[in-house]
DNA sequence: AAAATGAATGAATAGTCATTCATTTTATGG
DNA sequence: CCATAAAATGAATGACTATTCATTCATTTT
């Protein structure tokens, strides 16, 4: 009777009888990271990544004061964790859409471009946390420093396949690495409106802005 | 003697003889506030807006602990201020060059392009700033609705230039407001590409970017 | 069933920071 | 030179929070 089921306790201070989605004491030491990861991610989602406390994180995990520190060691700690865990999860999220489009180029990056666009990766939860780590750039080496591994992994893709449709379509004047930019950068835009304005925020038109640029560089591909 | 000119002080915690460029105890209001958004600004660009303190400010200002809260009221409304300052620079900047710039259309889109790449405009520490405001949205719904209120102004006249230019040329099948995104939303990737990777951005590739854009779009134009 | 294990708890600690305010400094005009 | 007001100081306060750790609890081993 001492486990009836409380989660957020925040708006009282009152300690509450808690447990998470049937959380009680064991819990591979893997998933109890991915729960208060989950958790992070949340929070951060909500509160911003400048007001979001430990006390916060265990709270929304349903778990107590503690729980961070034992698993995670620090603050600092958790949030690199938290952000490789993110990074971790659009990479896969992107290998998978590589490999299940095609079969040719202009399939591929059509394909790569959509999924920066789907509900499950641009949502506005999800994104007001990468710009909450962005913005701590400056302050957290680390954090620039993840983001650029990555990143660059996805850029060289970019820049393959479309050198591969440069090659195809015989098309002049035109730079792999340029485009790989744009591309990179508008899909960063377009995230930064829908954070900014997630009422009037339009999926399709954003597709459609794509669609646009990709038509008017490979008119011969799309 | 007093007056030895000592600027940052953090390191040790001991109380130095202090005097920012000949502020000695008498500055206008307006002036204080002034130098004192400055200081945020430059602590929010190398410390990150989460670990920029009141002292720091102070310290960067070369004035006293309190000082903020005596001009402020709360560190708050200083971050408030802060962000205001940013958007009214930028949108002065904005305004004069849409004056100077002509005479057509074309010359005007093309130079408020070029204003968001300018080093004045596009230096890493600014952008870190706006990227700080940018992730603390979700927290500070304040930041959200001065970001958006300021914005709408600039999207109008790329709206309003675009559709200029449709008519113009007799093109078919693009939408203004289609154009204005895709540019707005450029520009703010590609800030975040200078933010991530300084070291090797390349503000003349960025442009050209965008004259590649504009270039398909508007063929007839540029 | 007793003992051992190790995950989880939550109260206590130590440190940081925004904010306040009594005091000090400066400028000014009489 | 003094009186007054305004501006600035910086020590004190109180709130908050990361981190620690002795204790509690559930599970596994013996």
């Amino acid at each position: 009777m001492a486990l009836l089921t409380g989660f957020g306790r925040e708006s009282t201070g009152q300690k509450m009888a808690v447990a998470a989605t049937k959380s009680n004491r064991t819990a591979s030491k893997e998933a109890r990271r991915q729960q208060l990861i989950e958790a992070t991610i949340k929070c951060i989602s909500t509160r911003g990544i400048g007001s979001t406390t430990l006390g916060d994180v265990a709270g929304e995990a349903g778990l107590s004061q503690g729980i961070v520190n034992l698993h995670f060691e620090s603050k600092d700690n958790l949030f690199n964790e938290t952000l490789r865990y993110l990074a971790e999860e659009y990479k896969s999220l992107f290998e998978k859409t590589l490999e299940k489009s095609g079969p040719d180029a202009a399939d591929k990056l059509l394909a790569l471009m959509e999924l920066d666009l789907k509900p499950s990766v641009c949502d506005q939860k999800k994104i007001a946390v990468w710009f909450g780590f962005w913005g701590e750039v400056k302050a957290m080496p680390a954090y620039r420093k993840m983001c650029n591994d990555y990143d660059r992994g996805y850029d060289r893709v970019i820049e393959r396949l479309s050198k591969e449709m440069i090659a195809e379509g015989k098309y002049d004047n035109i730079n792999a690495k340029n485009i790989a930019d744009v591309l990179s950068s508008l899909t960063n835009g377009l995230w930064l409106s829908c954070l900014m304005s997630p009422k009037n925020w339009d999926r399709h038109a954003a597709l459609d802005s794509v669609k646009g640029y990709l038509k008017s560089v490979f008119p011969q591909h799309y």
